[in-house]
RNA sequence: GCGGACGUGGCGGAACCGGUAGACGCACGAGACUUAAAAUCUUGCGGCCGAAAGGCCGUGCGGGUUCGAGUCCCGCCGUCCGCACCA
């Protein structure tokens, strides 16, 4: 009953979004006090970097976070919702050589835009908690802990072969080197031996391993990684003693395996090219240098050792096999073999290895069948080109003939182990975390190097260690090194003369921990305070992209347990329940040169359902290709700035909350969004409707309960984080307010209805839901206003209707009271005349009735 | 190669513990209003047969379990993701 008289104005995103977001600011509902005495709520999205202006994979990602946030301080707790800024990193320092610009000045600069263009978005944030990782009084802590880590033994520094980026200039982690390549610049990592710094995430192997089985509210597939990338084996260190010592070396070669079981079926023994005992044979042996040299120029590139062939250089050397001293085997320096993981050392056994095996055929070692699968006949188990690597019965293997491969694991570790020839080892794949960057714009790392005392901490009173300001990016490499007055300082010890660490902590450093410092970012002395931190932690929901899976989650895993090793915190886990949403994509355009056509450009038209594109300018015809993640490549981005300009914020996020689930990727499209502003502006004429409404009263009831069913089912759904079942009901609620306002729904049910509705957007839509609720007539701001209970008497139906199937294909339909027993709902099915014309008199053979659920009758 | 996830209309997707497949939205068609367009409203929309009532087919493919399978089991095919000489 929309009034005709006077035309209701539209809803005006562009006046409403700014003067709403200035009332929730001045009414400080977003800032949380630590003293608030309900119980907490904290809601987190991973922290952006600053690199100029924020993405649509932002706009998904914080409209997620905040729905969540609004809805939980409805729900009556005291919510946390912060935000802050990585803003160490290399591109501060691109930008810094390409335009000539302080890093510093580039990054505040970004953060000045990015912030009001996150304040535009109307996120519920608690901005007096704001904190930039750059900023010395956030570092300081940084350092601090860097220190007391050394202290406790969870810092080293060694020299260690690492992964160099060569467009970068730094050295990387290995979770940073993705097929290869370096994760920011795309280039071939190289290998280069190097002094460095290494947190010792190593300790925490096994704690990070099963911890992960605790971590219920993760996604199994972060979880599966992430022990994976650990890569937890058992097996055994075994010692083949040499035939002959070697000078300079030692008398015997110790190997890692986890089939010790298979080892009658040995035939060789094989080192990395960089083991030490390689080393001490190529003195003097200039065609083993020779082979050495080309393992390790194969060895940089990934490339390579994709299609490498397994190639060996038999030293000459024998060692004796450990069960059997009159047994000797040949010794190779092989190319697949890793100085980094276990020994640097195998045995080689090709029956049951086809590593093994393509190379003992290549260089005519043989092999010997010793583990044979069930149900084979061992007389006639042969292996040529294929092993197997299954379980089975031992056979060739002397005392072992007969047992399972696990009970000969057994038999010979009890044996070795007994003679001190094999000691049982678990051994990880996961490698000490490097954090020494050779780059200016990162956490400097908090040590004095000294000729007569060596590396010196800095002390505490002394900290922060601050960048020098006045640096200069005309020379590649690191200004700091370059940076004489910064680097000259005396040594905290002795006094004489020293200089300062000019390596920098990796950035993921600087995120391991901003969770932790967000609940008390005010400290000036200390990190954090224990009794807050301990309270806050860990983070309830986090929210952030698959990418980090590995890399800025292990390390915060890592760095949370070590903090809690050294007082700072009391927690181990920081993150109780993550969630990772999927990427913003969108269609790709090319016009008829091939060039790329940015989305703005493009004018689309589907007469007949053929969709066509065309150049806005040019009117030329425009090809569509492929939707891929938005990317500046391929031009296919939409700015966020523009959509808020054109449509408002609340259309922005309602289209990326509805349709795909959130852990999916969405497709950006015109027509979406066009959508989603339809929605805006009917739910705004809906509101003004139901304010106008005066039915009898009729459609009332079949109003509150579509009411109250959408409140029951969208509050299920946002503690599930399933936005687009969320918006699928509110769609379902304003369908029924629309029904009931042109049937007869009083004023009252329509303005309860109207209500809820308005409730049930405001996590969504929160500047819409104002303004409805202001038209509405109600009392406050809806951000503050407490989450509606639903009705439950009215989410249950008096009657029910149930499909009828006969045969298992549905025949009709019978409507029995609710709480009709099974009697009486066969009683009502057989009623049927659907039914009785298909039973044509005789009783059905069977007849299953699952209550509340379907009737089968089997006939 | 190893590990994992997924496969449903023109599209995004929904379907809880095995119980009415296609909710909700987008796109598209028809109609109303309008001088016209936009906006809005009504209506249709998996395929085939049919005027309709209704019937048959249908969740990547082939089998199986079950009164009943998108859902469970076995075997294929395809797509995506992670790891990748890890001993």
């Amino acid at each position: 009953m929309t009034d005709a008289t006077a035309p209701l104005e539209r809803y005006n995103a562009k006046d409403a979004e700014p003067r709403w977001q200035a009332a929730w600011a001045q009414a400080k509902i977003f800032e949380t006090d630590n003293a608030d005495q309900r119980p907490k709520y904290y809601v987190l999205e991973m922290f952006p970097y600053p690199s100029g202006r924020i993405h649509m994979g932002h706009v998904r990602n914080y409209a997620m976070g905040d729905v969540v946030a609004r809805y939980k301080r409805a729900r009556g707790f005291n919510v946390l919702h912060p935000m802050g800024w990585d803003a160490f990193g290399l591109p501060a320092e691109n930008a810094a050589m390409e335009r000539k610009v302080n890093p510093r000045t580039w990054t505040y600069e970004n953060i000045a835009t990015m912030r009001g263009q996150l304040q535009s978005m109307g996120l519920s944030l608690d901005w007096s908690r704001e904190i930039a990782t750059c900023d010395p009084a956030y570092y300081k802590h940084q350092q601090r802990m860097f220190l007391d880590f050394l202290e406790k033994g969870l810092v080293t520094r060694r020299t260690a072969k690492v992964n160099w980026d060569p467009v970068d200039h730094t050295v990387l982690a290995n979770e940073q080197v993705i097929d290869g390549r370096g994760w920011r610049s795309g280039a071939l990592v190289e290998q280069r031996e190097l002094t460095q710094w290494f947190f010792k995430i190593t300790d925490f192997a096994e704690d990070l391993l099963t911890a992960l089985d605790g971590l219920e509210r993760w996604p199994d597939k972060v979880r599966l990684m992430q022990k994976n990338w650990i890569g937890r084996s058992e097996g055994l260190e075994v010692r083949f003693g040499l035939t002959e010592p070697v000078a300079g070396y030692g008398d015997g070669i110790t190997v890692y395996t986890t089939r010790p079981d298979t080892l009658f079926g040995a035939k060789f023994l094989a080192i990395a090219a960089d083991h030490p005992i390689a080393a001490s044979l190529a003195e003097g042996n200039t065609e083993l240098q020779a082979f050495i040299a080309e393992c390790q120029r194969i060895g940089t590139a990934q490339a390579a050792i994709d299609t490498a062939e397994k190639l060996g250089f038999d030293t000459g050397l024998r060692v004796r096999h450990p069960l059997d001293p009159s047994w000797d085997l040949p010794v190779y320096v092989a190319n697949f073999v890793l100085m980094e993981y276990g020994t640097g050392a195998v045995f080689g056994c090709p029956a049951h290895d086809q590593r093994d095996l393509d190379f003992a055929n290549k260089y005519g070692l043989g092999n010997t069948p010793v583990v044979c699968p069930e149900g084979q006949d061992p007389d006639s188990f042969v292996i040529t080109d294929t092993a197997y690597d299954g379980d089975g019965r031992m056979i060739n293997s002397r005392f072992l003939d007969g047992m399972s491969t696990d009970e000969a694991f057994e038999a010979v570790a009890n044996r070795l182990d007994g003679e001190g020839v094999a000691t049982r080892k678990v051994q990880f794949r996961l490698r000490d975390w490097g954090v020494s960057r050779q780059r200016y714009w990162g956490c400097p790392i908090p040590i004095i190097h000294c000729d007569s005392c060596g590396p010196v901490p800095v002390p505490v009173a002394d900290l922060p260690v601050k960048l020098p300001e006045d640096v200069s990016f005309d020379q590649p490499g690191n200004p700091l090194e370059r940076d004489a007055a910064w680097r000259q300082v005396p040594c905290p010890q002795c006094g004489g003369a020293a200089r300062r660490e000019t390596d920098t902590m990796d950035t993921f450093v600087d995120s391991s921990w901003y969770f932790a410092r967000f609940t008390a970012p005010w400290l000036a002395d200390e990190p954090t305070d224990r009794s807050t931190v301990d309270r806050w932690l860990p983070v309830d929901q986090y929210i952030g992209g698959i990418e980090h899976a590995i890399l800025h989650l292990l390390y915060a895993r890592f760095f949370t347990r070590a903090m809690r090793e050294t007082g700072w915190s009391g927690v181990s886990e920081p993150f109780a329940g993550l969630f990772t949403q999927g990427m913003v994509v969108h269609e790709t355009y090319k016009d008829e040169a091939g060039a790329w056509v940015q989305p703005a450009d493009v004018r689309l038209t589907a007469e007949g359902g053929q969709r066509q594109a065309f150049h806005v300018k040019t009117q030329g015809p425009v090809s569509i290709g492929p939707i891929e993640k938005m990317s500046k490549s391929k031009k296919n981005v939409v700015d966020p700035d523009d959509i808020i300009a054109s449509y408002g914020a609340d259309t922005a996020r309602w289209f990326m909350l509805s349709d795909s689930p959130p852990e999916r990727d969405v497709i950006w499209t015109e027509e979406g969004v066009q959508g989603a502003a339809r929605f805006v502006q009917r739910v705004w004429r809906l509101v003004n409707a139901a304010c106008a409404a005066s039915g009898d009263g009729a459609a009332d009831l079949t109003l509150r309960k579509a009411a109250h069913r959408a409140l029951a089912s969208v509050g299920e759904d946002v503690e599930r984080l399933r936005f687009n079942r969320c918006v699928a009901h509110i769609y379902t609620l304003a369908n029924a307010l629309d029904e009931a306002l042109r049937g007869a729904a009083s004023q009252a049910a329509a303005k309860e209805a109207a209500g809820i509705l308005t409730q049930l957007i405001a996590p969504m839509m929160p500047h819409l839901a104002e303004e409805c609720w202001t038209a509405l007539g109600r009392d406050g701001l809806a951000a503050a206003a407490p989450w509606p209970e639903a009705d439950v008497a009215l989410l249950v139906e008096d009657e029910i209707t149930l499909p009828v199937q006969i045969n298992g294909k549905k025949r009709a339909d019978v409507t029995v009271p609710r709480d009709a027993d099974a009697k009486a709902v066969e009683a009502a099915t057989l009623a049927l005349d659907a039914v009785q014309k298909v039973l044509d008199g005789k009783p059905p053979r069977k007849v299953i009735v699952v209550p509340g659920r379907i009737v089968n009758l089997v006939v």
